[in-house]
DNA sequence: CCTATATCAGGTGTACTGACATAG
DNA sequence: CCTATGTCAGTATACCTGATATAG
């Protein structure tokens, strides 16, 4: 089912095509166990934060996401309980946001779940394309964080 | 900026970064002609047909939407002047799709310019990286269709 | 009758932009 | 004053469910 007709789809195919691919799947993995796969990526850069305390500012450039809907995110997040904002002592214009324990629990169960489908994925490629692969991977994502 | 620590990222952090990266530079390119990358696609799915016509339910099944969302899609699309929409003469429940010739130029237009940045991106990587990496793609988009 | 195609209506979730309050 | 951080209000878009023609 290629977007393309007869000729080659060329790469802004095959990256669109893995986007919904994978986007249906991630989102299946995650809501699964009652979160939305973006909202678990909130949960993971906070988790790997340095000392699991980040600020909202720092989740919106890892993540490219503007404030405002960060806001309304973090919003989602606490109403849920799995996070907590914290103001910051030093300068009090800042959030320090940390997990909840509910929310670190959950956070590492889709975890480990993404793990299990990575593993499976990469079971399905043979072992030598998949070190090609990762390395490509690499290298496309280099040129394009330089663009 | 990797998404996590230390250890190797896999390649679940892989794709998500590349659907960051390549998803902002998508839609800048099309939003700088003055249309969603999603609704270019649209457009690119009618264009690409067979005779250059088609049907909105070929489109949710390529696009992986729902059909309610791509009626007012299809709405947008064609009070923007791009689409027209035509009954079928032989069955009469179908809606056929077709580009006006606005919207035909703005497809191409649109079509140049990522042709111009997939050229871009294959510059920045090794001829031989960049076959193998389609190779290897390929052969993911495989194994995740089939998962 | 029953099914298929597309649309519509109502309600929900989420993101973006731009303005704003507060702190430095 | 000017900048930085985060929030809020308004807008846009997409989804889902279920109902509704209309045609086969």
């Amino acid at each position: 089912m290629p977007l393309a007709g007869a000729e080659d789809p060329g790469l802004m195919a095959r990256i669109v095509r893995m986007q919904l691919l994978a986007s249906e799947q991630l989102e299946a993995i995650a809501s699964q166990r009652g979160i939305a796969f973006g909202d678990y990526l909130v949960l993971g850069v906070i988790r790997r934060a340095p000392n699991s305390r980040c600020a909202p500012s720092f989740i919106c450039e890892t993540l490219h996401r503007t404030s405002g809907g960060m806001t309304l995110t973090l919003d989602r997040l606490e109403r849920s309980g799995w996070i907590v904002r914290d103001r910051d002592v030093r300068d009090r214009r800042r959030v320090v946001l940390r997990l909840t324990p509910t929310g670190r629990a959950l956070a590492k169960s889709v975890n480990t779940a993404l793990h299990h489908w990575e593993a499976s994925v990469s079971e399905g490629l043979s072992a030598h394309r998949s070190q090609t692969m990762m390395a490509g991977l690499d290298e496309l994502l280099d040129v394009l964080e330089r663009a």
